[in-house]
DNA sequence: GTCAAAATGCCACAGTGTGGCGTTTGCTTC
DNA sequence: GAAGCAAACGCCACACTGTGGCATTTTGAC
C-alpha cells in the first residue's frame, strides 16, 4: 500500500496484529470449510478473540472475508486521485487498474484468488462483493466527470464488466504475472463487443 | 405474465392469495417503515401468517420485497426464448427488453418502481438485487450464443449496465409511459460511452 | 506511580432462518 | 356423503449473526 507508516505506539500495533490474525485465518478456515457452513465462533475460537472485539474490527462475516477485494478497490482509488486524466477515459481506467495491480505485494497476490473463489461459492459473499463495487463505482464516476452524465456512467459499468471478465479468465491458472494480460485482452475486447452479432 | 393459467384447485387459490398478500403487504409495510428497520414480524401479523408458511413460500425477507424484480427478469427470459436473434445482439437484448415492458400489466407498473425505492435505501436488499441480476446475466448469455465468449460477456453486462442507466433516469418521476422512451435513450448513448473523453 | 483513555471480555438481547412434529384443510375415491 | 390421504399450516425449539451495556484489563501520558 501507499501511506501506510508503520504505527508508532504499542496499542495500534497489537490492534493491527489480531486485524491481520483475522482475515489471514478467516481466509483458511472458510477456504476449508466453506464460508457459509462456517460459523463465525469457529473463527473467533481460532484466534481467540471474543465476539466484541471482532465487530469492533469489521461490520460483518462478509467484511472479514473481503479485505482483499477492498484494498484493491481502495488503492485504485488512490491512483485515480494520483493520475492525470487526458484521453479516452476507458483508457485511463484501465492503466489505474494496472498501476494498482502493479502495487500490490506478494501477499495480496496469494489473498486475492483464495478470496475469488470463496465468492464464487456464497451468494451472500457474491451479493456483498457486488455491493461494494457498486459504491465504489459511484466514487470511480464521481472522480471522472460530472455524475449526472448518461455516458459516464455506462462507461464505468462497463469497466468494471471489463475487470471482471478479466478475472474470469485469469481465476482459472491465478498466475500473478498474467493478470494485466488478461486485463488488456478484456478492455480490447470491449469495442467489438458492442458489435457482436448473432 | 404468460402462462399463468389460473390454478383449479382451491388450495392452489388460496396458498397463491396468501403470497400474494405478503408481496402486496411487504411493499406497503416496508415502504413506510424502511426494509431494514422493519421486523418481518411486522409483516407476519399483518399477513396473519406464521413464520413458517411464509419462508415456505419466500427464501429470505429480501426476497418477498423483490418479486417485482424477479418477475420482470423471469419474463424476459421468456421473451428472449421466443424471439429469433438476428442482427446486433444488443438490439436484440433491448428490443427483447420493450417487448417485456410491454407485457408488463398496471399492478407490476405500481410495483416496480416502489421496490426500486426500497432497493436504494437497503444495502442488504441492493446485495440481493445485485445477486439476482447476476443469476440472470449468465442465463442470458447462455440464451444469446458461447458462454466462454469474452464478447458475448462484455454485451451482456453493458446491457443491463444500460437497463440500470434508463431507470435511473425513470425513476424519479416513474411515469409509466416513458420508462421505453428511458431505455432507447440508454442503449443509444452505449457507443459514444466507449469514446468519451476526460 | 498515578490517572485517563482505549481496547477487551462477558452477558443479554433482537432478528433471521431451519427443522421437527402434531393438526387442520382440501382433494380423492368409494 | 364418509373415509382416507396428502398438502399446507401453526407451534416450538434451536443455530447463527449482529448490537448494546458494563466491568475489567492494558496502554500511554504526566
Amino acid at each position: 500500500m501507499t501511506t501506510s507508516g508503520p504505527p508508532a505506539t504499542l496499542r495500534e500495533r497489537k490492534k493491527l496484529r489480531t486485524r491481520q490474525a483475522l482475515e489471514e485465518t478467516a481466509l483458511e478456515i472458510f477456504g476449508e470449510h466453506g464460508f457459509d457452513t462456517t460459523p463465525l465462533d469457529t473463527l473467533l475460537e481460532a484466534v481467540e478473540v471474543s465476539r466484541r472485539t471482532f465487530f469492533r474490527n469489521f461490520r460483518s462475516k462478509e467484511d472479514v472475508a473481503l479485505t482483499a477485494v477492498k484494498r484493491l478497490w481502495s488503492e485504485f482509488l488512490d491512483v485515480l486521485d494520483e493520475t492525470a486524466k487526458s484521453g479516452p477515459l476507458a483508457d485511463v481506467f484501465r492503466d489505474a487498474m494496472l498501476t494498482t495491480l502493479d502495487r500490490m505485494d506478494e501477499d495480496w497476490y496469494r489473498r486475492f484468488p483464495a478470496t475469488l473463489r470463496l465468492v464464487e461459492e456464497s451468494p451472500a459473499l457474491d451479493g456483498h462483493s457486488l455491493r461494494h463495487c457498486a459504491e465504489i463505482k459511484d466514487e470511480v464516476i464521481r472522480r471522472l466527470g460530472d455524475p449526472g452524465r448518461l455516458e459516464l456512467r455506462l462507461l464505468v459499468e462497463f469497466c468494471v464488466a471489463a475487470w471482471h471478465c478479466a478475472l474470469d479468465e485469469w481465476l482459472p491458472g491465478c498466475a500473478t504475472g498474467e493478470l494485466p494480460g488478461c486485463v488488456r485482452r478484456a478492455f480490447a475486447a470491449m469495442d467489438a463487443s458492442l458489435r457482436l452479432e448473432a
